[in-house]
DNA sequence: TGTACATCAGTGAACGCGCGTTCACTGATGTAC
DNA sequence: TGTACATCAGTGAACGCGCGTTCACTGATGTAC
């Protein structure tokens, strides 16, 4: 027997959640409306406010999301490897493996930026960050520890950004993860 | 004798150009809009159609402007110093000084990111920006030169991107070209 | 120098659209006894 | 196990708003003769 949808949805957060990386893939941050994540998720256009207030509730829960996610990812690359170099290509494969998320994270005017949830999660992903800043350079990193943590950042940070606008030259080829481990050597393995 | 408004402006499309930089710089590219455009510049809200076609024409002009402006400063710095440490210290300044300029110039979905004057324009600041790439690291840059010209761009973009949206730590201080000559240090002049 | 006419630049009324928000409501679920 | 009631989650009609776009128009400027 096909059920007609059911009055209640189940987990309508999660849906309108994922509704909302869809669109923003799709169309970026700023394009998105509650009326149109409602369409997506099949419910009726007054139903998102009910969990998230207004836009920037959405975009909030994105945020945080992403800090999560980024938190998780450098993480586990300093853990697997070790190697701070691999944190910073583990930095450029979330950018573009959750393009949604990135993009909505640096732009903080679009969202409750000063959020516990997102706060909490982007002390969780600087911490990761940071942790294995000191490997940096092989020690080399100057007096400065959180100097050269900004600027590795800076440069993973920087490369992803012009490689999801597609600002970079044709010739680095079509593999981002390639390509940055190319360019974060420079700053990381500089002989 | 205070004259009424002539009915012919005299140069509305700069108008309309100026009122969209303080536009965006007020509340980012995404949220302009042709009437507001108009109103700011003191015309009926049809007027800014004729000069620009839409809303992404207006962000065409504003695209190219920016490319133009951001090739002469690099290549001014470059010029000056002779040091391409300086082009790339150069490259945050102007992403500070023209913010509104920046953040359309690097969101290619919203203009005519195909327009033969935004093209041409990108061609000026990306020659500006390699010319002198060769000698970053003090000539030893390393067999590809354009990787290591990327290398450069992506740490000053990147920083410069981190800092437009209050992202890095509190303590880098107030002074975007001072943080950013001890950031670039890191990449320019490893010793 | 004057006149006729074409073109250019801007006007203002009108239209339809998608949006956020409100609100009385309804259907489903959870809880007390 | 059953019943009453409270709370939760989602509905759908209605509203006012700012937007982009169209279009007949008008005022100003430029050009031909």
């Amino acid at each position: 027997v096909t059920r007609a949808r059911p009055y209640h949805h189940g987990d309508l957060r999660q849906a309108v959640l994922a509704a909302a990386i869809t669109a923003i893939t799709e169309s970026g941050p700023a394009a998105i409306s509650l009326r149109d994540l409602a369409r997506r998720a099949g419910v009726s256009h007054a139903a998102p406010a009910y969990h998230f207030g207004d836009k920037a509730g959405v975009l909030t829960a994105v945020a945080a999301q992403g800090y999560q996610l980024l938190a998780d990812a450098l993480a586990a690359a300093q853990q697997r490897t070790g190697d701070f170099y691999e944190v910073g290509v583990a930095y450029v494969r979330f950018a573009v493996d959750h393009r949604a998320h990135f993009e909505v994270m640096f732009r903080p005017e679009l969202y409750h930026a000063h959020d516990e949830s997102v706060e909490a999660a982007q002390a969780r992903a600087a911490e990761a960050l940071y942790s294995g800043v000191s490997s940096l350079l092989g020690g080399r990193a100057g007096p400065d520890v959180q100097l050269s943590g900004v600027a590795a950042w800076s440069i993973v940070h920087g490369f992803a950004t012009l490689w999801l606008n597609k600002a970079l030259p044709l010739t680095l080829g079509e593999d981002p993860e390639a390509a940055a481990r190319a360019i974060a050597g420079y700053l990381f393995r500089f002989p």
